[in-house]
DNA sequence: CCTTGAGCTTCTAGTCACTGGAAGCTCTAT
DNA sequence: ATAGAGCTTCCAGTGACTAGAAGCTCAAGG
């Protein structure tokens, strides 16, 4: 297979292939040509990728899942803990943003947004 | 007042001011010593960017909410369509983060996490 | 056989908002 | 005189790509 039609089949773009290729998460063979040829078991790995990414887990997550997944002694406990430490960081940044979200509504909905200078989310912003 | 004072004052990381001042956010004049000499001014400035930072605006959202702050014929109008833009940025954000957050706590829950190798937290990442 | 266009290659540089570290100057206190 | 803190500049790195340029390869049509 090419990289067109893995990226295809993966849902990824050619360019973050080559880039995962780059940081050795995947390391398809070459074609006489110097194309690089992917095997199905290469596709595997970057589906796998794909979606983990998609769940928010980091590159260094993903490669760690990766070794677990392709490690036929692991432990389901090494891939939950992996799973839960990203939960709880998803719930942190969900919180912030929620706090900032709580905050700056307040001052959105105060805010009568005409043509007059006076504005509370800019007092708000300067301290007061 | 020297950096260290207004980083004190401001709350924010000396690293931080000169990269603002290197991005045109703030230009403090300078002693004879070369050593930047901040006025109360600048000092609000600052203590105005920290605060929009933690409610999440970009730096290029700082800058125009700076322009606008010192704009004395602005438009409330203006300050409002700013903010609300980032606040449905912020909403979109909340909202991938909770699908993120509910497809991966079922999957932390469905497995079991003990020494045995079978996990559906890996079932699901490799497409089962 | 030639050309056209798509697909592939590598490489560099840019994104965002800082942050770390090195090398060196200035100031204050002892 | 010296030690140490604080200031200066500059370069490089973070994360995870992404844009773009220059150039090679391949398949199809005339």
């Amino acid at each position: 297979m090419n990289i067109g039609e893995v990226a295809d089949r993966s849902g990824l773009p050619p360019k973050t292939i080559r880039y995962y290729e780059d940081i050795g998460l995947v390391c398809p063979s070459r074609s006489a040509n110097g194309y690089r040829a992917f095997r199905e078991s290469d596709l595997h790995k970057l589906t796998f990728l794909g979606r983990a990414r998609t769940l928010g887990f980091s590159i260094e997550d993903c490669r760690t899942l990766l070794g677990l997944y392709e490690d036929e002694s692991r432990e389901s406990a090494q891939v939950k803990a992996v799973a839960q430490e990203h939960l709880s960081a998803i719930d942190d940044k969900i919180r912030q943003l929620q706090d900032m979200r709580a905050t700056l509504s307040e001052l959105v909905a105060s805010c009568h947004g005409d043509d007059r200078p006076d504005c509370p989310i800019l007092q708000d912003l300067a301290g007061g």
